[in-house]
DNA sequence: AGCCAGGACAAGT
DNA sequence: ACTTGTCATGGC
């Protein structure tokens, strides 16, 4: 194992970014460090300083770099949208955010896990999803378990992992991906209005899910995902209704609504 | 013990 | 088109 040094590590706090709740695999080691699993890769990542350290059994750079988003200016980011004092002081305290490019198939069905459900419960059901169906990968002599793929959830008795009622979507979702009724890279070329009804054909996905994995997979930085959070925040700050949200944030936020979301989600939270 | 959770869906107005 | 009850499970 090498570890790689990435220069530019400014706006980048692995515990904001693994903790607020965009993802739900990432956990703290003692030292203040991240380990996660990412298409079958696994990662150990320490910010020190201004050098990211990142040790993985895959060293490809670009690959992580892709992952953590690394490439995106988020000074310039945090700049336009702090032209709006209320988001400013949302910002200052969730500063270091980066939105993560995550796995599609994976990010689809931890969100559809996510439905009235909360954050510790999640991680938990997708760690059984890992441990039961996924592959073992052995790093730094521990074991870790990749998350399992369309495949290997066909037919399976999810039992075990104690979904709930949220099993029965789980399902739908693998079936309509393995029958191909739902092509998860026809969506690379969709625009968010377009993409969101087509994941919507998917039981159990609302358009607060699929918002969800537009922003957090597709980078669809346009979505303005709504939960409650979301909706106790904006009215509390900014005094806007459940039912005026979409409008407010496009006209505010732009092309960076999914990023105020993120800020706004991580206060709300705070 | 009881309320709530990064909601969606069906049934009822 | 808007409102309401229901859905499993467990964290707090």
């Amino acid at each position: 194992m090498i570890a790689l040094k990435i220069a530019n590590s400014s706006h980048f706090s692995p515990k904001r970014t693994f903790e607020c709740g965009q993802c739900f695999r990432w956990q703290e080691e003692e030292d203040g460090s991240y380990t996660g699993v990412v298409e079958g890769h696994v990662a150990n990542i320490s910010l020190d300083g201004s050098t990211i350290n990142i040790d993985s059994n895959n060293l490809d750079l670009q690959f992580w770099e892709d992952y953590l988003d690394l490439k995106r200016d988020y000074a310039k980011i945090e700049k336009n949208l702090s032209k709006d004092s209320i988001m400013k002081k949302a910002i200052s305290k969730g500063t270091g955010i980066r939105l993560l490019k995550q796995p599609l198939w994976e990010c689809l069905l931890s969100f559809i896990i996510s439905q009235n459900n909360n954050i510790p419960r999640i991680k938990k059901i997708v760690q059984a999803l890992c441990v039961n169906y996924g592959n073992e990968i052995k790093f730094r002599n521990k074991t870790y378990y990749s998350f399992p793929t369309p495949e290997q959830l066909h037919n399976a008795n999810l039992d075990p992992i104690k979904a709930g009622f949220r099993e029965k979507y789980i399902l739908d979702a693998v079936n309509k991906v393995i029958n191909n009724d739902i092509d998860l890279n026809s969506i690379w070329e969709q625009n968010s209005d377009e993409a969101e009804k087509y994941l919507m054909q998917i039981k159990g996905v609302g358009n607060k899910v699929a918002d969800c994995v537009l922003l957090f997979a597709y980078q669809k930085f346009d979505v303005f995902p709504k939960d409650v959070w979301i909706k106790r925040i904006v009215k509390d700050l900014y005094n806007i209704e459940e039912k005026e949200i979409a409008l407010f944030a496009s006209n505010k936020f732009k092309d960076y609504c999914g990023f105020a979301q993120q800020y706004l989600f991580f206060q709300a939270r705070d």
